[in-house]
DNA sequence: AGGCGAGGTGTACAATCGTCTACCGGCAAA
DNA sequence: TTTGCCGGTAGACGATTGTACACCTCGCCT
């Protein structure tokens, strides 16, 4: 393993065969360094050539499509994100039907034990879409607190459109005047950043698994829990007074 | 600036001068790693020779005290984990005394109006210590969902413990019929998580400072609030039953 | 007095890195 | 038809890396 090009030089010549992979060199780089920084190490440290090498490209086609580190970072958040926020928004759309809707008149007890199941749905959606993008969840999880400032400002801000997705959906099956609305953005970025926790840790042990569900189920849960307490103080006080 | 041993070459005849530093060589191997680590990039990254001349010592010099690069991050791990929690539990027994403990007999809405003050007091010591500590805590926080399946797994374990020392000492402010001692654990863990975001932003914002502060108060409030809830669902039925 | 191991230095080497310059095939616009 | 550009390759450069081998010098133990 002596030559720069790896796996397959190809060159030019023999390109057309078997080319069952009919991507443009852009997204075979991209792929590469996404499959690297999922298995060996940090996106911004990962070596120019090595990615050309993964892709079965010459190292200076890189300069072709890229200039930074940074900027071929950018393109790969840029298209996972959308892919992920679209895909959690078909998905989360899809179990809501009319007949799950909350009514606002019903009391809390009966609001939350509803919310519950939505919940157990939500969940399981999330932990599914995430089984399926392994790698990039692993590399925007890593990323996210990275040393690159123009990756993680990047990966922030697509954490931070996908709390204010799921906080608008939690408007619409918990009616606001049992939350304070600010409040649920607020809960929506933390149950964001702590499923990323919980969606490692179900990558990893898969032996947890069940566990693991059930336990961001509770977490999410007791936010809501909280945040209805924090709206309605006087509803806990009502017994003891 | 082509030798490797960069600032001080410090050749063994010239040692004795101006040793303002009676640090061993490992020490400065180890904090030349923590420096550049927070500075520059991932730990796991870092080059020997790298850190060998930050520290002013000769690349072959690290082989001595340590064999790999996760042996070197171990070690910093090791040490900074018990200067933090030991630190953290010296300042969070501290303010508080047996004039702050809550009653159990006290209704729930006193009990969280108490809490409120304890919470703002606690938030406020964590803030303080990781201004102190900087470097560790960012590199600590990377490091947690870094590429080193050993210093994620030390981190981790790290985190589990302050989360058990948060547990122990919320069980003795808040009286544990009101909440579920294992929820309590549960409880702690996300906010030592979560803590290290709001750390991380308020590192780096300063302006922002306060605002971080508040909110990383109402955020354990609210938690706090719904383990309660869910301890004492019928608390919230009461009222409309 | 002698041995010896721990901590430190210097030199050397092959490998890899990022980057530069030059060359080439296809394709679309002129 | 020619011109120009886009995507790809080849080769070479100096710099830096990890590691191996050899040497030195303390302090401690016997």
């Amino acid at each position: 393993m002596k030559t720069d090009s790896g796996v397959a030089p190809g060159t030019a010549t023999l390109r057309g065969k078997a080319a069952a992979a009919p991507q443009t060199g852009r997204q075979r780089l991209m792929a590469a360094a996404l499959q690297l920084a999922a298995t060996t190490r940090s996106l911004a440290s990962l070596g120019l050539r090595e990615v050309a090498r993964q892709a079965g490209l010459n190292p200076n086609t890189f300069y072709r499509h890229f200039k930074n580190f940074d900027d071929l970072g950018l393109a790969v958040i840029e298209e996972l994100a959308g892919e992920l926020r679209q895909g959690l928004r078909e998905r989360r759309r899809r179990p809501l039907g009319d007949a799950l809707r909350l009514d606002a008149a019903k009391d809390p007890l009966e609001l939350m034990r509803r919310a519950e199941g939505i919940i157990q749905e939500s969940v399981a959606l999330v932990l599914e879409f995430v089984t399926e993008h392994q790698q990039a969840y692993v590399v925007g999880i890593r990323e996210l607190h990275g040393t690159s400032p123009v990756l993680r400002g990047a990966l922030r801000k697509v954490f931070d459109e996908l709390a204010t997705d799921m906080a608008e959906d939690m408007l619409e099956i918990v009616p606001p005047q049992f939350v304070d609305a600010q409040a649920v953005h607020g809960i929506a970025a933390v149950v964001i950043r702590e499923m990323a926790f919980y969606s490692l840790d179900y990558l990893e042990q898969p032996a947890r698994r069940d566990q693991i569900r059930t336990e961001a189920q509770r977490f999410i849960l007791m936010l809501l829990w909280g945040g209805m307490a924090m709206r309605m103080p006087q509803l806990l006080a009502a017994r003891t007074r």
